[in-house]
DNA sequence: CGACTATTTGACGTAAATCAACGTAAGTGG
DNA sequence: CCACTTACGTTGATTTACGTCAAATAGTCG
């Protein structure tokens, strides 16, 4: 029942389905997902879009997963710069740092209407200690989570304006679509969240859109995306989807 | 007798000494450090500056720990593009990904003569299974490392080439230099390779060190680093510890 | 409808890449 | 010891990519 919460199609009905790393409840077994996913159940919150509702600095006091729509992970300089470093889908986990007490730098907002779980470091011990498999899972999807964000500063530190967008929007659309049945896929950041991800101005981020639409055919309207060859793209953009934990490849 | 192998002053000799989470042996109690150390040291390896001695690519084969000198883990695309995307200094684990058997898509070279330990996956299993520290240790030690991958793409991200440059002269002091006692560190990095973790060229990076040179006597001779006033740099680099593990602040 | 918010375009300035030398230290072999 | 090599650092001239400022257009939601 919770299954509407992660809006992809049940595994049972492709044969080629692949589960992704970064989702918990599809790499638990079905006693631990049931438990998993009656104690996200128990303690949803809905944020509308542009709320930050995890600030960054200091020790963070909960945990949160993400049920319905994109949470965007950012960082936010005294002076106004912001850089987004990742966006959480539906079935992940923000970060792990409340389980290592470790402290948060990167702030928690709401990307579109979202509805999220959060669990307090009791809650999150008390269920992790109920078997191995859920800690596994989580620090797993962490890990995948973490070589995200390393391809990401590679992409940004040495890859043009347009492969570094081009190379985005790839792995936007795989983690949504990772067998390319789809023609479009759902993408409710706007521009100028598209420019604080990929480390440039909104106005350029803009251009280079046009660009990669007159060059590659690439679609960002209406808060969809639409990529007509996507191996044309990925080539251009060296995306390799190998970093985002499906099982496959 | 493995001290030598983590060039920081023993942790008796300095009241005000803080472990950081990135150095594995400072985590562990007396029993399991010393399997710890007895399994690094049966493993023990030497590789001479620019060796790359792990490639990118597959599944990691070897879990490796830095013992002496500096190893740099980056990317580099078939055009040749390089991106550092981070050193692993003595005491640190390059890595985790062979105990989730994901693929590593970093390569690690040797940025100075180093001597470094690794370990097949059946050992580290076998070390991790006598006892639940030292996963926990590694586990930590890899969420610090990830923050700092973030910390680096928030940098490349959004800020100018000279704060950039300045945050990773800072980050390198405060990891030798915690306590900010010693007047100077070793940086066995070229030019080149700063360039290359900061998203330079090698011509602007060297425009850049003089600027900073020039404004903060910030010094780079020699393989050695000097900041002589840290707070300032610091401040003007918008570098914050927080993030690189110490278990004070 | 009006008040937003998001996208698009233009003109211009600047930071950084590129290309091309040249300098300098450290090592190597005769 | 010197000639030679190699790696690293430094500088200048030029080009390009990207940012900045400003304004117009197009959606979106009350």
């Amino acid at each position: 029942m919770l299954d509407q919460v992660v809006p992809h199609r049940p595994q049972s009905l492709l044969a080629t389905s692949s589960k992704s790393a970064l989702n918990i409840a599809q790499n638990l077994d079905q006693a631990t997902r049931a438990r998993w996913e009656a104690a996200l159940l128990r303690s949803e919150t809905s944020f509308s879009r542009g709320t930050c509702f995890a600030p960054a600095g200091d020790l963070p006091s909960r945990f949160f997963v993400v049920l319905e729509g994109w949470v965007q992970k950012y960082r936010q300089l005294p002076d106004g710069r912001r850089q987004v470093t990742g966006f959480c889908l539906p079935g992940q986990a923000c970060d792990l740092n409340l389980l290592f007490q470790i402290s948060r730098r990167h702030a928690l907002a709401a990307l579109s209407s979202v509805r999220v779980a959060s669990l307090d470091r009791a809650q999150l011990l008390d269920l992790i200690d109920q078997g191995p498999d859920l800690k596994e899972a989580l620090l797993r999807a962490d890990m995948i989570a973490a070589n995200m964000t390393s391809e990401w500063l590679v992409s940004t530190g040495l890859k043009s304006a347009q492969e570094r967008v081009a190379h985005l929007l790839c792995e936007l659309f795989i983690r949504q679509n990772p067998f390319l049945i789809d023609p479009e896929v759902g993408l409710p950041a706007t521009q100028a969240e598209l420019a604080e991800a990929t480390g440039l101005t909104s106005v350029h981020a803009n251009r280079v859109l046009r660009d990669l639409r007159m060059r590659f055919g690439v679609s960002t309207r209406n808060r969809k995306l639409q990529i007509p060859d996507f191996g044309a793209l990925a080539k251009y953009a060296h995306f390799q989807r190998g970093y985002l934990g499906f099982d496959d490849s």
